[in-house]
DNA sequence: GCGGATCAC
DNA sequence: TATGGTGATCCGC
């Protein structure tokens, strides 16, 4: 297909893009690209490492050559029958989308550089990098200008921009910086995620929550005059704000603003000195918004520390990370929280902005005619035959726009008896806050231990009055936890995990609560075993393994996530159960509207045109748009619905814990109540479940039978207003969504045997309305109710790493936490001399 | 299982 | 003069 010509093109081009050019910016005191490109490929050419590169180009486009020639033997059938595979995970992709959480990205400004220029006004002005004469870490955005970026070594930058300053990196500083950034962001989000020192996630749906009935004053503060590095920040970002921007809070970007022009203030303000009326007149209030909790994340980062920052508001990580770099430097953009929304945004998106695909998978996909997510898309069928399974499901939750939807973040091992027991409090403190905001009170308290063995215990003691406060809960709880601890003495216990819970609540109280209650509905299963006076005892799942032993059984995002960190907080994995619109709902339509688009666009494209009916599944051929789509109507509004679910039993691995319909499904008769511990709450009672890996394994494969991953998730005894709060109506579809309690789920939609999710009895009638009336009937006798809070241990700041990355520290510290580290390897450059210096530290 | 390739920072 | 270091995962062998 390519000529050699072409060929040493691409590779020259693919060199140029290594080092950060083709897609240069040149402004008018920098250089042009071409000349940037002539001046690299001078210094490049020849040397050693450009023939490594070149070979390893060789490789890629072998690699390439293959792909295209398994590609030419494909047949239309294998096509067809992809095609069918492929959409049916469209489809429960499409159910499992959530869009109720608010992820935002941020990303610090060229970080190291500009601590540096904060530190060295004399920098302020100059093209800097931060790095070495044989590599960078990063530029300024004069340097940008030249051409000089991350990743480029100096003596090339140097030649590119001979007075280019190169400041050795000093990673304590950007540590001390990068520190109180931190600060900032738990104050947002207390879980975040940080992936390096200039990076991080944080889930602000809680926060936004809250923020709600916040008064103006907490939502107020003070602008620090007198700050030289707001009047020196360079012109060129003036104008590479957004209007968006600069609509919502222009007081803080704009030079004209006339909170950055007041006079300046002889001393400094922050929030903590908002009484003095003198001020106000320099304070800014940030509103209730996304957008507006993002401005101010981003203020008061430029506040504490003088450097901006950019951020993405989205519904999941990816898009955030995408969208933080849409407005770059110190600007920032949001996806609204709607399919229409995202799709727009993923519409045109060149796949190389995704994190994951890097240069290879990007050239392979442009093989095939690939360079946008709509195209991928479009192709999801041919890339279902030509990669590897984890490879397409991830190109197809790009496509779609899906990503990660909660944070999880990195365990730290808690040895120390002290420490548990604050933690313990802290978890009761939480919910407290919990109970008084529902206005409940219980009698059992729970504490749950994971070990960093992954065994899980739970420790139950109930009282014969209601508890509610933190320290009622509190001396409950530390007892339980006191007699585990001694229990292994003088061995420490070495936790990686902790809940609290409270259940058992009188009830009259849930029933004056549970209409308002989002528990009410995620907790039916709990309530149909009230009556009978038990509280139902759930275990997590998958994310209790290992990355390793879940590699190659996970969805790409899972796989993703824990490579970025493998942990996570049970309780904010297990508790819900996403609503799934069924039959009624939007994916459908979405879906029908997605290859309605598909058709539309696909005619250009050389692969094979098959219009696969995503409800009933089978193969429309040579109908036309309007017959095709009164044929989905048609399948929309009869009984295949349930027929489509039923058979689509493909081992699905879905990154929420919000597995879909098809899933439950799939439990069948296999998912009877077993999974579940019925734990007397009898006064006094001390109740023991030891759950080791294995068995911890078994009961997600039970929820998920031909699965491990148990990506079906119990609405389980747990509570967390976080992921709860959406979820607010009652209705046949959402029982299905939470059916995986069910035995019979799929009898209850084909409508044979409709068991109510309540109370647990099969249902003779065949009538929607009236099974619906029935369900909302045992609602309002629900009786029992549970509340519980998990945490896993706090991440530790320090890092031993010695490297400029910071990642590697990141990686490094984790494993070492996660008790998960195998290799630790430390390597030096083999001098001249042959002297090598090696080390590798094996631990385990 | 191991090592190379890929990716990220 | 000179094109990093580190860790994780995937995949083929």
């Amino acid at each position: 297909m390519n000529n050699t010509k072409e060929k040493k093109k691409e590779c020259h081009d693919d060199l140029l893009l290594r080092v950060g050019l083709n897609d240069n910016k040149a402004g008018m005191e920098g250089l042009d690209k071409e000349k940037i490109n002539k001046i690299i490929m001078e210094a490049t050419k020849g040397s050693r490492f450009y023939g490594n590169e070149l070979k390893k180009e060789k490789q890629v486009n072998q690699r390439i050559k293959n792909m295209m020639q398994q590609k030419a033997e494909i047949t239309i059938q294998q096509l067809r029958k992809a095609q069918l595979q492929v959409d049916r995970f469209v489809m429960e992709l499409e159910q499992s989308r959530d869009l109720n959480n608010t992820i935002v990205h941020i990303d610090m400004d060229a970080f190291y550089a500009a601590v540096e220029m904060r530190d060295d006004p004399e920098l302020k002005s100059k093209p800097i990098a931060v790095g070495s004469m044989s590599m960078l870490s990063t530029s300024n955005y004069h340097a940008r200008r030249f051409g000089v970026r991350a990743a480029m070594p100096g003596f090339i930058a140097k030649r590119l921009c001979p007075q280019l300053i190169i400041v050795p990196p000093n990673f304590d500083k950007y540590r001390a910086v990068s520190k109180e950034v931190k600060e900032i962001l738990a104050e947002y989000d207390p879980n975040f995620m940080a992936m390096s020192l200039d990076e991080a996630y944080l889930n602000i749906t809680k926060h936004l929550r809250e923020r709600q009935n916040w008064p103006e004053e907490k939502r107020r503060y003070f602008i620090k005059t007198g700050n030289s590095a707001e009047n020196e920040k360079p012109r060129e970002e003036d104008h590479i704000l957004s209007e968006h921007e600069l609509s919502v809070s222009p007081l803080l970007f704009e030079d004209s603003s006339p909170g950055l022009q007041a006079p300046e203030i002889p001393f400094q303000v922050n929030s903590e000195e908002q009484n003095n009326p003198l001020k106000l007149q320099h304070s800014v209030v940030f509103g209730t918004s996304a957008e507006e909790v993002v401005k101010e994340i981003r203020f008061r980062i430029e506040q504490k520390t003088t450097l901006t920052a950019s951020a993405g508001i989205a519904p999941n990580t990816m898009l955030a990370k995408v969208c933080s770099d849409k407005n770059k430097p110190n600007g920032q953009y949001q996806i609204l929280p709607n399919r229409q929304a995202v799709m727009d945004f993923i519409k045109d998106l060149p796949i190389r902005k995704i994190s994951g695909i890097g240069k290879v998978t990007e050239k392979m996909l442009k093989a095939l005619g690939v360079i946008t997510c709509t195209e991928l898309y479009q192709q999801r069928a041919l890339l279902s035959l030509l990669f590897s399974e984890t490879s397409w499901h991830y190109f197809l939750h790009i496509s779609l726009g899906l990503g990660s939807t909660h944070l999880e973040r990195t365990f730290s091992e808690i040895s120390k008896a002290e420490e548990q027991y604050s933690l313990c409090q802290e978890l009761c403190s939480e919910l407290a806050q919990d109970l008084h905001k529902e206005g409940l009170k219980g009698r059992t308290v729970t504490i749950k231990l994971k070990n960093v063995n992954f065994e899980v215990k739970t420790r139950a003691s109930t009282v014969s009055s209601v508890v509610s406060t933190a320290q009622e809960i509190f001396a409950i709880a530390k007892e339980l936890l006191r007699t585990e601890i001694e229990a292994d003495f003088p061995h420490p216990l070495r936790l990686r995990l902790m809940g609290v819970r409270i259940s058992s609540f009188p009830s009259e109280e849930d029933k004056k609560h549970q209409q308002k209650s989002i528990i009410g509905f995620l907790q039916t299963k709990k309530q149909a075993l009230a009556a009978t006076g038990c509280t139902l005892e759930t275990t997590d799942q998958d994310q209790c393994k290992k990355p390793l032993e879940m590699s190659q059984k996970k969805s790409f995002f899972d796989k993703k996530r824990s490579e970025m960190k493998w942990s996570h907080e049970d309780s904010f994995t297990c508790e819900t159960v996403k609503k799934h619109d069924l039959h009624i709902s939007p994916p459908f339509q979405v879906l029908k509207k997605m290859m309605h688009e598909n058709m539309g666009t696909s005619g250009k494209s050389d692969n094979c045109q098959i219009f696969t009916c995503p409800v009933c599944f089978r193969e429309q051929e040579s109908v036309s748009l309007e017959a095709f789509n009164r044929h989905v109507d048609a399948c929309l509004g009869g009984p295949s619905v349930s027929e489509a679910h039923a058979s689509s039993r493909d081992v699905y691995k879905e990154e929420n814990g919000h597995h879909s319909l098809s899933l439950c499904e799939k439990q069948d008769s296999e998912t009877p109540q077993k999974h579940t511990e019925i734990t007397s709450v009898d006064s006094e009672d001390l109740v023991e479940t030891i759950d080791n890996t294995s068995k911890v394994e078994s009961q997600g494969a039970l929820q998920s039978p031909r699965s491990r991953e148990g990506c079906c998730r119990l609405p389980s005894a747990s509570f967390d207003s976080q992921h709860c709060h959406q979820n607010s109506s009652v209705s046949l579809e959402r029982e299905d969504g939470g059916s995986s309690l069910q035995p019979s789920s799929h009898e209850m939609i084909t409508g044979q045997a409709l068991v109510c999710p309540v109370c647990n009895l099969e249902q003779k009638t065949s009538d929607l309305s009236l099974f619906n009336t029935h369900v909302d009937v045992c609602l309002n006798k629900g009786i029992i109710q549970e509340m519980r809070k998990d945490t896993v241990n706090q991440p530790k700041e320090s890092s031993t790493s010695t490297g400029n990355s910071d990642k590697a520290q990141k990686t490094t510290t984790r494993a070492k936490r996660t008790g998960q580290i195998t290799k630790y390897s430390r390597s030096k450059k083999i001098k001249p001399n042959n002297s090598r210096s090696t080390l590798d530290l094996f631990f385990q």
